[in-house]
DNA sequence: TATTTAACCTGGACGC
DNA sequence: TGCGTCCAGGTTAAAT
């Protein structure tokens, strides 16, 4: 699934092949793939037409390219949801299964594609403004409430350590807001959180300063690592902008390993409902919260 | 206000 | 073989 690795990695190629082409055609074949641009598919094929590629932008797991010429001051915004891909592929290469939207480019080379089999992600045009931390960065309106990375140099450590143990629910929903720190999908949560020998389901006020500091080092570790690797692919549902898998997958470890041992202690790793999904973690290392007791009956009160 | 849940979506795995 | 059910999970609107 894209997490940051993945979505950085597609990041680079979008910035190598793209960047600096104006575009000269935008086909939508499937209308809920544009479903964000709330002023439809034919307004977005026309701003977009003409359009110059700037650069190739990311904040956690949205991606973006500020536009130029006719459409300076906005950006085409990509989300790849749980199975979108940006491929670069060749003008005439034969259409994938799930090709939603197709742009070609006026030096007639590579098209760029946006193929989704379960149409989770999408694309929209949006505005660009100032980032409410650092004005001199611009980011799309639609992406402004998305908080910083943790492999973002600005970053802020002490900000998320409050945050973080102010609340009054578990770690790995923190982890998943993207609202409070960008990036930390379900696989890295997990994995973050055996390396740092955390229950997902501590609550956020039961952790110490210490604990967040570690925890946000481990974080970067494992994002630092998948990225190296290219991302992680479990299927062809994550790939590159050249249609390449990851493989990070073989570095995971707890995550789709249940009943095999804790690379650390050997005890077999155990799986749990958390959130509508599924928890990877180690039963011995990663010690459960103890579970709120019932509210004691008064005294004397039958 | 803070927190949690459900819906969205498709294809593969699995049981019968 | 074919059918039905479950599962994967990022985001957000709705519910609690």
């Amino acid at each position: 699934m894209p997490e940051l690795p993945e979505v950085e990695t597609v990041r680079d190629g979008l910035a190598r092949w793209v960047t600096g082409r104006r575009i000269a055609t935008v086909e939508v074949n499937h209308a809920r793939a544009v479903r964000r641009h709330l002023a439809g598919a034919q307004d977005l094929v026309a701003r977009l037409t003409g359009a110059r590629v700037e650069a190739a932008s990311r904040r956690g797991k949205y991606l973006w390219l500020p536009l130029g010429g006719s459409a300076a001051g906005s950006a085409l915004v990509a989300h790849l949801g749980m199975s979108g891909q940006l491929l670069v592929q060749p003008a005439g290469a034969a259409d994938e299964k799930h090709l939603h939207v197709r742009i070609g480019f006026e030096d007639g080379g590579p098209e760029l594609r946006f193929v989704d089999q379960r149409t989770f992600g999408g694309l929209l045009l949006d505005e660009l403004v100032p980032a409410a931390d650092r004005p001199v960065e611009s980011v799309p309106a639609s992406v402004a409430h998305i908080a910083r990375d943790p492999l973002d140099p600005f970053f802020d450590d002490a900000g998320f350590a409050v945050r973080l143990r102010r609340r009054d629910s578990a770690v790995k929903r923190a982890l998943l807001d993207q609202t409070l720190v960008s990036g930390i999908g379900n696989i890295y949560a997990d994995e973050s959180l055996w390396r740092a020998e955390l229950h997902g389901e501590r609550l956020g006020r039961t952790v110490s300063r210490a604990q967040v500091a570690a925890l946000l080092g481990h974080v970067r570790d494992v994002l630092s690592a998948a990225l190296r690797a290219g991302g992680t692919s479990f299927d062809a549902l994550y790939v590159n902008v050249n249609g390449q898998s990851g493989y990070f997958d073989r570095s995971l470890n707890v995550y789709g390993r249940e009943g095999e041992p804790c690379p650390r202690c050997g005890t077999p790793i155990r799986r749990s409902a958390f959130m509508n999904r599924s928890s990877f973690f180690c039963p011995r290392d990663q010690r459960p919260p103890r579970p709120k007791s019932a509210p004691r009956r008064a005294a004397g009160v039958h």
